[in-house]
DNA sequence: CCAAAAGTGTTTCACTTACACCCATGA
DNA sequence: TCATGGGTGTAAGTGAAACACTTTTGG
């Protein structure tokens, strides 16, 4: 109780708004003398790439206080005139100057104190990078941005651990249900290369001839002409992800459990 | 863009905070000079309850501008020493007198002009009461607050109508995967009443034998020595549902997939 | 010719689904 | 005694899991 209250009156001093409009600005259910103090909020981006059968996870080193020199989830500040997404896809490209596939909101996270500065409620979301991508590897390639294996993680600034797990655990439940897992692979890639993300990810070894029969059962790979290059053995087949059919039977309302 | 531009430029007329601790109180990953507005920040609730076999929602009807007049979700806004959880029950207490059993967070909405006045970013919350419970009839009973079928809405405020349409799916997903169904019932209840329950919900008659051989082969009810009263034909037996086991099994990381 | 991974079917078991009649009770 | 919902079992089908060897290629 104490805690609260002192958050409260220390935001309170902080960031109290003008009081001229709030008889118009926000007062949607409350009096419309009520002058509020306005908390501040963000964007935190658990940022996921797979790297030779790891799983990693991209951090940035912060340069300011507080948690200077701690590592932390990328993010920042929602700008008044921009979507939440938007605000993600902004801070990703700044901080990281990576260019996102997969983006989705994972939770907000809203506990009073989890800013040491004042009340800060932070709109986490969930990307997936194709790591196999050099451009990804030259934009992130800078001091203070780094990645982590999932199972190896240095201390994180704020609450960070917290969020990051929560997109772990619903990495691994999604993978399950839909097919996303295509978005941490190269654009061409072997069966024996999704078979290791869902290893990887899920955390246990699959079976090879079941996996097979049902990642191809479900009709969304489509078989090149191109073979595995300098492997020193017997070249794999590379398949391609079928979008176009994905996002048409996605649209039918399909099940696409692995 | 010149939508985008002219919610910039108005928001920051209107809720620009004091420039002289922007240094310390926000600009975590910004420069420290940035003088930046904020948007408002508040909660919305999606309260489910069941009524003779109609899933309902709770609605109430705004008494200010904007929408004054229309029905709306539940909600209000989130004040600087609470956290997001304990904002949707004290506005759902306050407006509504409901007490809540389940509360989940849905998702968190942040188009830039979903308010006209200004930039709201709205928390949304699933919510699940007892309707049999008349305290809950009683604390509803009031000329703005009212209970409609999810299949018979009026037209809704803001962009309401998109946040009732995920909880909607979402509380059909999660009822298919986890055991929430009990809180939409009385606390003793017959299997028939929780077969309806999924019926309505899940929009699909179900086979009455198979539901109840795997209702109770989850093995979390418990069978009491109590019958239905006052009904004009055989009685039914009625079940409780066994929390303790539920939350033990939760932990344990169990499927229950009906 | 050896090492290393690619590729391929069948059987078993568990679970899901479909389906119909008798029972208990109150009016 | 009749109307109403309560309560019960079995057979067929479908999908998941377990399991091992041959093939191809480069070194």
């Amino acid at each position: 109780m104490s805690t609260i209250h002192q958050a409260a009156t220390r935001s309170t001093q902080l960031s109290r708004v003008h009081t001229s409009e709030t008889h118009e600005i926000g007062a949607r259910d409350l009096p419309y003398t009520y002058d509020y103090p306005r908390g501040a909020l963000t964007v935190d981006c658990v940022v996921f790439g797979l790297d030779d059968d790891e799983l990693e996870v991209l951090l940035i080193q912060r340069g300011l206080e507080p948690f200077k020199g701690s590592w932390a989830l990328p993010g920042g500040f929602v700008r008044v005139d921009e979507t939440l997404e938007d605000a993600a896809r902004r801070e990703l490209q700044e901080e990281t100057g990576l260019a996102i596939g997969y983006l989705e909101q994972l939770y907000t996270f809203g506990a009073v104190e989890r800013d040491p500065r004042e009340r800060v409620v932070s709109v986490a979301y969930t990307a997936l990078v194709k790591l196999s991508d050099h451009q990804v590897r030259a934009a992130t390639d800078a001091r203070d941005v780094a990645w982590f294996g999932v199972h190896d993680l240095p201390s994180l600034a704020f609450d960070h651990v917290e969020i990051f797990q929560l997109a772990l655990e619903r990495l691994k439940n999604k993978l399950r249900n839909e097919p996303i897992g295509f978005e941490l692979l190269p654009p061409k890639f072997t069966l024996t290369q999704l078979q290791h993300l869902y290893e990887v990810v899920l955390e246990r070894t699959l079976d090879k001839r079941n996996f097979r029969k049902r990642v191809l059962a479900m009709d969304l790979l489509i078989e090149t002409n191109e073979v595995q290059q300098d492997v020193a053995h017997r070249a794999a087949r590379l398949y391609r992800f079928d979008e176009r059919k994905y996002r048409k039977l996605q649209r039918a309302g399909f099940n696409f459990e692995l």
